[in-house]
DNA sequence: AATGAATGAGAATTCATTCAT
DNA sequence: AATGAATGAATTCTCATTCAT
């Protein structure tokens, strides 16, 4: 999906220090606001540079989402890994909200960024997310089959819900 | 005879469905993605005429996020009159997820449009949307003092983070 | 050219008034920054009054100029009347700065404002400026028949580089 | 291996193109009625390379109106040094209208254009033109001074009169 | 005649993307 | 691979003008 130099080590170092800056200047600015230039220029490259590495500017942001989507179901996986069904939701919240807190930056471009564009949540495949809400979907569910949660909404909607995307 | 405002009947009127349409045109396409000229054809308007009743392309957002959180926050506060702590969280959640899957389109542009801009949550006052964090804040305030809810994280900034707005 | 009512007492009134306020504005902001609107609003008449007097902004100008040229030829006239050639040319431009200096706003709608629009001078007829033109060429050819000036370039041509017009 | 800035051989060449074409564009239509896209078209260039070098269509004004000031201004000078006060002005009109008349296209634009927006002369620091008074409101106050001009106004406010700058 | 809400053509400017070097 | 000057499509907003009342 993405170009990799025959040397990876230059090429991987300078895709990893645009999606960093990318993550920034979106948080910052917004993803719509931000200019390909912006990002170039935090990230001490051409703008051309950019269209080396990723196909184009929502390329860039489906990327960022993936790359972190895929860390933060990990670390909601280990946190609730092996809790009885009573406690996972809690545990999912728990671990989310902190680490929203932690990380501003990546949280902002995760949770809001990336909703304003439905396109590209519904144009392009996003396995990393579909996964993501998935996994909370089992939580909901296991919560309403438990009586935590009563709701005649489905649980698989809930979770969708909850992330703004409808 | 009859009074020529905007704010007459059929001025308020056209205001109304300019709003309208752009809360449909919003959901579907994005606030950025979309044009203010799809937002008059569908409105049945010409171009200038959104001019007439809005300032701008942002203006038109800002009254539409307007006007739904104060209808928002009226429901919840009927929601959650006279319920202990222990429930209101609970009654909240609930209405609010109703809510949301009643009015999709409302929906998407409140949770998820708004959110693009911080510039627009910033810039601009934004007293209904403060309202409705104040109460947010107060529930979750209150359901940590109850032992419901148990978090390191102060419940004015957990309200903030459940909205994207960090 | 310009429309008059049956009852011209009501209508030569709000012509003069719209035309007196159109002087104003646009020595105020210039002739294209000028908005129809804002000569309405200082004439105290709806935007569509304009209208019923002038067929547009540009005629409004025009008349603008006419009256005023009319107005300063006859009185530069009176200025060089009987004087020997010599004298006619210090005697036109005294008064001519005089007149400039004691009415700046019609000066500025004169000698600045019209001549942005090139359009205006050649694609419409303009009797009262060429009758303007011809009195200053007489007076150079006379100045220059009498060595008092020297040059090149023809009277006619030197009376129409004054004025910015070539 | 060669400089690649705007002002570098081929940019300064591409500027000064643009300059050129602007200065027949505005001559021609006037600065308001001159579309941007029509100097691109007569520089030769697309649309959005007039913004690398200019930041706005009002820059490409003044910036044009600088270079041709700064020229005259030397030629002017040079064609009075070392002359007696009393010849100074005639010395300055015949060249004055010399210069005007061999170069139709920056008269245009230098007693024109530039004025139509008193804007331009009031909120941009216009050195150039202020030197240009300057020299002209010198001569005009030594003629007074020789009795070769008798009025009232001072000199220095007849050179701006003079220049159509109230 | 008068009004002023509505119209919609028009234009400046931005910025993602390309490509010659 | 890297650059960044150049491109030109795209979009917001303005405002002269119209016309139903």
């Amino acid at each position: 999906m993405t170009v990799h130099s025959a040397a990876d080590r230059g090429g991987g170092d300078k895709r990893a220090r645009i999606l960093d800056a990318a993550e920034r200047i979106f948080a910052r600015s917004g993803f719509f606001a931000a200019k390909v230039a912006d990002v170039a220029k935090e990230a001490g490259v051409a703008d051309g540079t950019i269209y080396l590495y990723f196909k184009s500017k929502d390329d860039l942001l489906i990327s960022l989402f993936e790359r972190r989507m895929l860390e933060l179901t990990e670390v909601l996986q280990g946190a609730i890994a092996g809790k009885p069904p009573r406690e996972q939701l809690r545990a999912f919240i728990r671990t989310y909200l902190q680490k929203c807190h932690d990380e501003a930056d990546a949280t902002e471009v995760l949770t809001i960024e990336l909703r304003q564009s439905s396109k590209c949540m519904k144009e392009y495949e996003n396995p990393a997310f579909a996964d993501f809400l998935r996994m909370l979907g089992g939580i909901i569910a296991a919560a309403q089959a438990d009586g935590e949660i009563t709701s005649s909404i489905p649980a698989h909607v809930a979770a969708r819900m909850i992330f703004g995307v409808l």
